[in-house]
DNA sequence: AAGCGGATCGTCT
DNA sequence: GACGATCCGCTTG
């Protein structure tokens, strides 16, 4: 992965390809769509495409990454799970940043998470994405995850494997995720049944329901 | 300055 | 089902 942002013609060769292979319409999100609130950016999320490119000169944006079957939402200061809780200090200054940016953190020492922002400049709050229906670079995500290409259920269903399989890096915090080359486009259809439940893997508010899925997907995590 | 506890995953039993 | 890997932000002293 090349640069922090990609040339205007390079993110609509990335959006043409996303239609063309999934056969579906996707379009950039809406202005402000990252900026309501949580729970709507989290639901809103089901069904988008998230990918990363590798760009090289005179190609089409390589892409890896497939459709967000699940995610989870943090709620930002009076969340007790959201690492916003502990207010502004260095480690959660991206939460800060208006909806739409790019926020990696490092869990157990080993993996990292992928989360967008929500909420306007100066309010906290976040999505984590936790599992792709994977779509696109197969056989990219396959090396990055040292899985065969056969393992599919493996490349993204997992925040953990998920950011693994896309190459994206803490490095990555603070990126607009509209820009490149981590990209978000939603769908013009959503998924027509959202399924509703309690995060996973935390110690406090263990029975707040945001955590949503895709409810008939195979790819979901838990 | 040091200890603690994770928004996980792969391997082993 | 249980456990070890292994980093870092936060808390406490």
């Amino acid at each position: 992965m090349t640069g922090a942002a990609f040339q205007r013609h390079e993110l609509a060769a990335a959006r043409q390809e996303i239609c063309a292979e999934t056969g579906n319409q996707y379009g950039y999100p809406p202005r402000g769509f990252f900026d309501q609130e949580t729970s709507e950016v989290a639901r809103g999320l089901l069904g988008s495409v998230l990918v990363t490119a590798q760009a090289r000169a005179d190609e089409a944006p390589r892409l890896a990454g497939g459709l967000v079957v699940e995610v989870e939402a943090y709620l930002g200061e009076d969340d007790p799970a959201c690492h916003a809780s502990k207010g502004l200090t260095d480690r959660t200054r991206a939460f800060y940043n208006r909806g739409g940016t790019a926020y990696v953190f490092s869990a157990y020492g080993i993996h990292l998470c992928f989360n967008v922002v929500t909420l306007p400049v100066g309010r906290a709050g976040c999505v984590l994405i936790r599992a792709l229906e994977p779509r696109f670079g197969l056989r990219t995500m396959a090396r990055r995850r040292r899985v065969p290409l056969s393992d599919l259920a493996s490349l993204c269903s997992g925040p953990g494997r998920l950011t693994q399989a896309l190459g994206i890096l803490k490095q990555h915090t603070g990126l607009d995720v509209t820009q490149g080359p981590i990209l978000m486009l939603t769908p013009e259809i959503r998924p027509p049944r959202i399924a509703v439940g309690p995060r996973v893997g935390i110690s406090v508010a263990k029975t707040w329901p945001l955590r949503y899925w895709v409810h008939d997907s195979e790819w979901v995590s838990a």
